[in-house]
DNA sequence: GGCATATCAATGCAGTTGCATCTATATGAT
DNA sequence: ATCATATAGATGCAACTGCATTGATATGCC
């Protein structure tokens, strides 16, 4: 069945996609200015930190950070080359490898969050109520 | 003064910014299996539609799209290649230049709607009320 | 085991984006 | 009018992304 979209589906979907593409771009300055690596690089680094020493695979951060299988491998060569990750060979599949996080990642991750923490709190804390900032999560993840 | 971000605003973000993503790559993937051209190329043709016969100045169509001036020169150039809009000289500013979309722009932007307009229902209308469309909108806007 | 199929990750190539800069023209101050 | 500064838009180059494909291994079926 077709059907339409109305007034206000079509809002919210105009709002969605410039409100992101506009908070994102503030937050990423911020990066920029302080000299930091971008959002994607965090992102990565964050999920390692959490998986602890036994890493994660590729394809699992590709599922969780919704990034292409090729965008991941090589934004993985540029964090290996940056020192920030380490690859490992995997014991029980040997197509696949497992991505650790290293000291320095961890290092960067931390100066990372102290810049991103501000910026998203400008961007959205100091926005929103605590109240609306759940109900807007909570009709986001409807959309996910 | 410097605040942390608490967990709902640290939520609200992560959401805007996962959600987006999926909702925006599972709408350019139906204009892509229609063979339709990318949704920047709808944007622009929709607001040059708009501004009817005395076109736009390629700044204000970055100011309303928010697109970089040099991807929106370069936009303009594939455009106009594909025969979509004329760029036209711009009497009182011999800096500038005019757009104006064409015929053949107004029926690929007509034909683009028809699948863009089914992607946003599935992806926004069919998951929400109307009532939370709404809702979503005024939040989002806040953050603008 | 042997083969067909699926999955993991890398990569060549073309297209796009970001950055910095450039040219041309407009605007404002004197 | 002259000059300094600001604005409109284009562009060279490097980085990144998307697409398609590849190589390597794993898995399921007979």
């Amino acid at each position: 069945m077709t059907k339409r979209p109305n007034e206000a589906t079509t809002c919210a979907w105009i709002s969605l996609m410039r409100t992101q593409r506009l908070a994102l771009s503030r937050v990423e300055a911020r990066l920029k200015e302080a000299k930091l690596p971008p959002l994607s690089w965090y992102d990565v680094l964050w999920e390692l930190e959490k998986a602890g020493d036994q890493g994660l695979r590729p394809y699992e951060l590709e599922k969780a950070l919704l990034f292409a299988q090729y965008n991941l491998s090589r934004l993985a060569e540029r964090l290996a080359a940056a020192g920030l990750i380490d690859r490992h060979e995997c014991s029980h599949d040997r197509r696949g490898q497992v991505l650790k996080i290293t000291a320095r990642g961890r290092a960067l991750r931390r100066d990372t969050w102290a810049v991103y923490a501000q910026a998203i709190e400008d961007a959205v804390g100091a926005r929103l109520s605590t109240e609306e900032a759940e109900t807007l999560a909570v009709l986001l993840k409807k959309l996910q």
